[in-house]
DNA sequence: AAAATACGCAACCATGTAGTTGCACATCTG
DNA sequence: CAGATGTGCAACTACATGGTTGCGTATTTT
């Protein structure tokens, strides 16, 4: 099961990059922060919290999209943003893999010096 | 207390861009997947787990170690990188807390659908 | 001492990213 | 219908990133 944990932690790893580069910007991150914490926002919404235009927004947007971590659907002239936590969950479970074979690593390591 | 959740969502957002963005490549994940389950590796010994040249890795162990995920030390003409939990740890409080605000807002959205 | 190993540094190239401006088009609203 | 609002698309600049090659230097090893 050793086994299963590393299968875990390299599997997908394409998709994984994908999300977590999604999330090593700033500006997404406020959006993340205000669209999992609020009602779905239009592009226009969105970029009033900012000092950026529209369309840096946009472009962000679409880079959150794209790794799945929100959802479009348009509503009249407007599109409108919601948050979606299925990768972010993936991520999570990631993370806690990787802790656990961190600390199984320690536990080996250790008893690996006891003995010599 | 909502107030606090919401403190750690949007607390070090340039650090933690920087720490999700060093995890935001594929080559830097298997970085860290050899490191948080071996022992801790030279350059070239990690180099050697891959098809890029030495310097291409010194690079993303650099990117590595300016999130802190990495440390390295020197041992004679050898450069021994080990693995630090400490900046993954972070990172996995704050999806814990995004999903939590996440939970929340559901609640409350439903809640005021309920009543109009 | 000489060869092999491990590394650092710099230059260079291709591509991607973050941001802007400008303009056209669709959709509400008076 | 005319104007205001919301968006999409394209071009362009500036800079960061991922990767390479080449070369110099320190440290083992034989």
């Amino acid at each position: 099961m050793s086994r299963k944990i590393r299968k875990r932690i390299t599997a997908k790893p394409k998709a994984r990059a994908r999300t977590f580069a999604a999330l090593g910007d700033k500006t997404r991150l406020a959006l993340v922060a205000r669209l999992c914490s609020g009602e779905p926002g239009s592009i226009s919404q969105l970029a009033g919290d900012s000092k950026l235009t529209r369309q840096a927004i946009t472009k962000h947007l679409g880079v959150l999209e794209r790794a799945g971590i929100v959802r479009s659907s348009h509503a009249g002239r407007e599109r409108l943003f919601e948050f979606d936590p299925a990768p972010l969950e993936g991520l999570q479970e990631y993370l806690v893999s990787v802790s656990r074979q961190w600390d199984q690593t320690l536990a080996r390591l250790k008893s690996h010096v006891e003995k010599g």
